[in-house]
DNA sequence: AACACACGCAACCGCGATGAG
DNA sequence: CCTCATCGCGGTTGCGTGTGT
């Protein structure tokens, strides 16, 4: 086999595209779909590379997608999932329907990002740092040996290589709601949360078949199970608005 | 009105993962 | 098991537009 250049320059068009051309990607992937994205643009008659071309319809051209500015919720949501997820646009895109990852990392570059590092922002009333730290105090609080390597522990929390690694709380999402009652905003925020789908825990916790999770060892010292895993994340993101009442 | 600067967004680049041969 | 094609992801760039001076 001889490979050939990722991206055959010779020939190839780049740049903004067209309508003609956007309206030759439509029409083909309506009539005969993406199967193999390289193949697609001689099949279709653009002279394109077909990475120009899966960009331009995963980010523009899908009618999937939702056009228009992000609500509050959506910009909370992603500085929540941010927080715990880093920099896996992709990862947060999946939880945001009719969202794509570009999207999302320009949205976070051009507007979250500073709203987070200013906390005077009048968008982002509560200190986020604090609120921030407050979810780190409550991953710390929550895990079942909470005493000596906390600073380990901190430090994982924005590592999404080492997300498998962290484990659960031992309370359930219902016995600190039980604590701290929700006003109608958390009610909101925990019933979008609750509508995300179970591939985004699993993928968090990298387990394939949550039925049958292995039981890990910890870095820091502790089993703990993939179920324990989702838990977890799923407390420190339902919490995420209690905790600003702590 | 003209210019400079900032911002937002689409697109590109390079790398790693994955799977086929 | 190795090589390579392909895909997907995250980082970055560049251009068009808006805003301030």
């Amino acid at each position: 086999m001889v490979r050939s250049p990722c991206c055959e320059r010779m020939g190839l068009k780049r740049g903004p595209w067209t309508r003609e051309e956007d309206q030759i990607l439509v029409n083909y992937i309506k009539m005969y779909g993406h199967g193999n994205w390289r193949a697609l643009p001689k099949l279709a008659g653009l002279l394109r590379c077909g990475k120009s071309c899966r960009l331009r319809w995963t980010n523009y051209l899908n009618p999937d997608i939702k056009r228009g500015n992000f609500t509050r919720e959506e910009e909370q949501a992603i500085i929540q999932f941010h927080a715990a997820l880093g920099n896996r646009w992709s990862a947060i895109a999946a939880q945001l329907p009719g969202r794509t990852d570009n999207e999302i990392k320009n949205v976070w570059h051009t507007h979250l990002k500073k709203r987070v590092h200013e906390p005077e922002d009048r968008y982002q009333a509560s200190n986020f740092q604090q609120e921030e730290k407050k979810i780190e105090e409550y991953i710390e609080l929550s895990r079942p040996s909470s005493s000596s390597k906390s600073s380990e522990i901190n430090s994982d929390v924005h590592d999404h290589t080492s997300d498998s690694q962290l484990s659960s709380p031992q309370h359930s999402y219902s016995e600190i709601s039980s604590v701290t009652p929700m006003d109608k905003g958390d009610m909101q925020v925990l019933g979008n949360i609750q509508e995300m789908d179970d591939g985004f825990w699993s993928e968090i916790c990298s387990g394939e078949n949550s039925g049958e999770l292995p039981v890990m060892e910890a870095s820091y010292g502790y089993k703990s199970s993939m179920n324990d895993d989702m838990q977890f994340w799923f407390n420190v993101f339902t919490r995420g608005e209690e905790l600003l009442e702590f």
